[in-house]
DNA sequence: CTTCTTTTTAGACATTTGTCCAGTAAAAGC
DNA sequence: GCTTTTACTGGACAAATGTCTAAAAAGAAG
C-alpha cells in the first residue's frame, strides 16, 4: 500500500488524511484472465491499477470486442455501472497477472464529503477523465483508422510496446486484418 | 432568468443559494451562425442551453465535420478548453437563433466551494457527462453506422425531428450519402 | 403563388475495410 | 529443445462506405 500512499501524498494530502484515504482502499490481486467486472453484474468499485493490464470488452455474437485497456497508474472502472449503480454493459478482465487498489462508491463518497481536498481531487479526476474520453470520441468521428493508429504511435507509443495488436485494433475501431494493412502502409 | 431559477430550485437549492447561483450566470443570445467557441481561442465558459441548437464542429481540409449538437436544457462547453484553460480544438456555433445561460470557470469554482450542495451538483453533472460520452465512444467502436442510427432512432427520436440529417450523419461518423442509404435500408 | 435557397436522395464508380483463411512467427508450457 | 498454443501477416474476394454529381424535395423569402 506504500505506492498508494506515495501517490496521494504527491497530491498534497497530510498524514491524517492519508491514513483515512489509504484505509478506504484495499489491494486486490488478479490472475491472468480473472474478471474484475462482469457484464450484467453491478460493479460498485473504482480502482487505481497497481500493476498489470486490464481489458474492457463486450461479446458481439460470440466475438469479443475490446473497447479500452487500463495499465498501471491509471484509474479503472466500468463507469456506467459505478456511477449509475446498475448492471455493467461490459466486462473487464486481467490480460496479465496484476493488482488494483480498489475503493467502493460508498467509501469514495465518504472521502469526498469528509476531506475537502479529496473533493477537489475527485472533481479533477472526473474532469480529466472527461477530457480523455471526449478526445477519443472526437477522434473516432473525425479521424480514419490509419490516422488514429498514427496518433497512438505518436502520443502513446508505450501502449504499442505492451498491448497485443489484436486488442489495439479493436480499440482503434478496426479489425486486426486492417491494422496489419495500416502498419504495412506506414513503413 | 426565471427558467434558470426554476432549474436549480428543482435540484433542491434554497432561496439564498438560488440567488447566488443565478447571479453567477448571464444569459447570452446568439443569432443563427454566431460563434460561441472558436478553434484556437480559449473558452472559459460552460453553459446551459436556454433555447436553440448549437453545433460542435472542426474543419478538415476546408470541410466541416460535426462532432456533437447541444439543444435546450443540456450543458454546453468545449470541454478540453474549459477544463484545461487552453485554446479550443473545435468550434461551436448556433445553428438557429438561441440563448445560453453562461457561467465562467472561476465563478463555477466559487459556487462549488461556497455552496456544499452545488459541489454535489457539479460532481453529478460531471459523472453523468462521463457516462454519456463514454457510451457514445463505446458505440462508435462497437456498433456499425447503421446500428448507431437505429439506436438514435430508438433512444433520441426528438433529435431526428430537429437536427438536419447532414449534421447527424457526421455525428454518427458517416457521410450524408451513407446515412441516406441507411435510412433507405431500414424502411 | 412563385422564386430562390437549402436539404435530401440516389446513381455510378472508386476506395476502404471486412471476411475467410492459410502460412509464418513468436511465445508458453513441458 | 521440442511441442503446442497464441499472435501476427497477408492473399483473394466480398461487403461497406466514400466521392462526385445531379435531380428531386422541402423550406424560406418575397
Amino acid at each position: 500500500m506504500e505506492k498508494l500512499k506515495y501517490y496521494f501524498s504527491a497530491m498534497g494530502f497530510n498524514d491524517n488524511d492519508l491514513e483515512k484515504i489509504v484505509a478506504a482502499f484495499k489491494l486486490q490481486h488478479f490472475k491472468k484472465n480473472e474478471s474484475f467486472v462482469e457484464e450484467g453484474k453491478t460493479s460498485r468499485y473504482i480502482g487505481l491499477v497497481d500493476s498489470g493490464m486490464f481489458q474492457y470488452y463486450v461479446l458481439i455474437d460470440g466475438e469479443e470486442r475490446t473497447t479500452y485497456i487500463s495499465i498501471e497508474n491509471t484509474f479503472i472502472a466500468s463507469v456506467l455501472s459505478f456511477v449509475g449503480e446498475i448492471p455493467a454493459l461490459e466486462n473487464i478482465r486481467a490480460l496479465t497477472d496484476g493488482a488494483i487498489f480498489l475503493i467502493s462508491r460508498v467509501n469514495l463518497k465518504k472521502l469526498v464529503n469528509e476531506i475537502p481536498l479529496f473533493k477537489d481531487f475527485y472533481i479533477n479526476l472526473l474532469e480529466q477523465s472527461i477530457c480523455g474520453i471526449d478526445a477519443t470520441r472526437h477522434d473516432l468521428i473525425v479521424l480514419s483508422g490509419e490516422q488514429r493508429y498514427e496518433k497512438m504511435l505518436r502520443e502513446e507509443p508505450h501502449l504499442l510496446q505492451r498491448i497485443p495488436l489484436q486488442y489495439l485494433a479493436s480499440m482503434l475501431g478496426v479489425t486486426p486484418r486492417h491494422l496489419s494493412r495500416i502498419r504495412n502502409n506506414i513503413r
